[in-house]
DNA sequence: GTACAGATCGTCT
DNA sequence: GACGATCTGTACC
């Protein structure tokens, strides 16, 4: 089957992502993000996303100054900062703001609307749709994003392993926002997570909590 | 439904 | 050497 290009399967241009974080992430939701890799190509319509920037917020890896890992983050707006965590999982975020300000978006859950079975190939645990892409490290698993993808252009077209189409942005009457908690800091009020009101595929909120050491 | 422990390793202190 | 922008299975209500 042919794909016709249409408007809403443009990349979002570059100026989208130029601006405040917290004006971006809200605009994020029901945008489509596509990952064509060599096992297939997965769509995935995002339904909750969670701002970080770097000057302002104690819990973002940008916050202590750049490094070899958050480089990215410092770069031009409308890149894929994809980083590694507990061992086991990556994280995407697309990064916002003008070039030498570390702020991003971190993607937090979407719906799969294409290649479904590729996604279910590499979320065997999930059982039901709505689980594929529930959670930060769920939604990179599902689309086979890892650390080769840090640093690629979301802007441009269908040659580009990874791009987030302008899609049809969510209704305004249904994006929800909340504050993060546990994080100090100027910008602790701000409503940092921002979610699709009733979404099956929004993951349930949970407060961070410090891990016990192991004995 | 909620609560907890364990997995596992890159990154930073 | 400590811990993390997490997920999963098990236990229990």
């Amino acid at each position: 089957m042919v794909m016709i290009e249409t408007p809403d399967r443009m990349p979002l241009p570059r100026a989208f992502f130029d601006r405040p974080v917290l004006e971006v992430a809200p605009e994020l939701l029901g945008r489509v993000l596509v990952a064509r890799t060599p096992a297939g190509t997965v769509e995935l319509l995002l339904t909750e996303v969670e701002a970080y920037d770097g000057e302002t917020d104690p819990g973002s890896h940008a916050f202590r100054g750049p490094t070899a890992r958050n480089a990215v983050m410092f770069g031009p707006p409308g890149h894929a900062y994809v980083y590694f965590t507990y061992g086991m999982w990556h994280c995407m975020n697309v990064v916002c703001g003008p070039e030498g300000r570390a702020s991003g978006v971190l993607l937090r859950a979407g719906r799969v609307t294409r290649g479904e079975e590729t996604a279910r190939k590499r979320r065997v645990s999930a059982r039901k749709d709505t689980e594929l892409a529930k959670g930060p490290a769920r939604l990179a698993t599902a689309l086979g994003i890892d650390r080769t993808l840090d640093g690629v252009d979301l802007c441009s077209g269908p040659q580009s392993p990874l791009s987030l189409l302008a899609g049809a942005p969510a209704s305004a009457d249904l994006v929800r926002s909340g504050p993060r908690t546990g994080v100090g800091g100027g910008g602790a009020h701000q409503p940092w997570r921002f979610w699709v009101d009733g979404d099956p595929t929004v993951s349930p909120y949970r407060a961070h909590a410090p891990r016990k050491r192991r004995s």
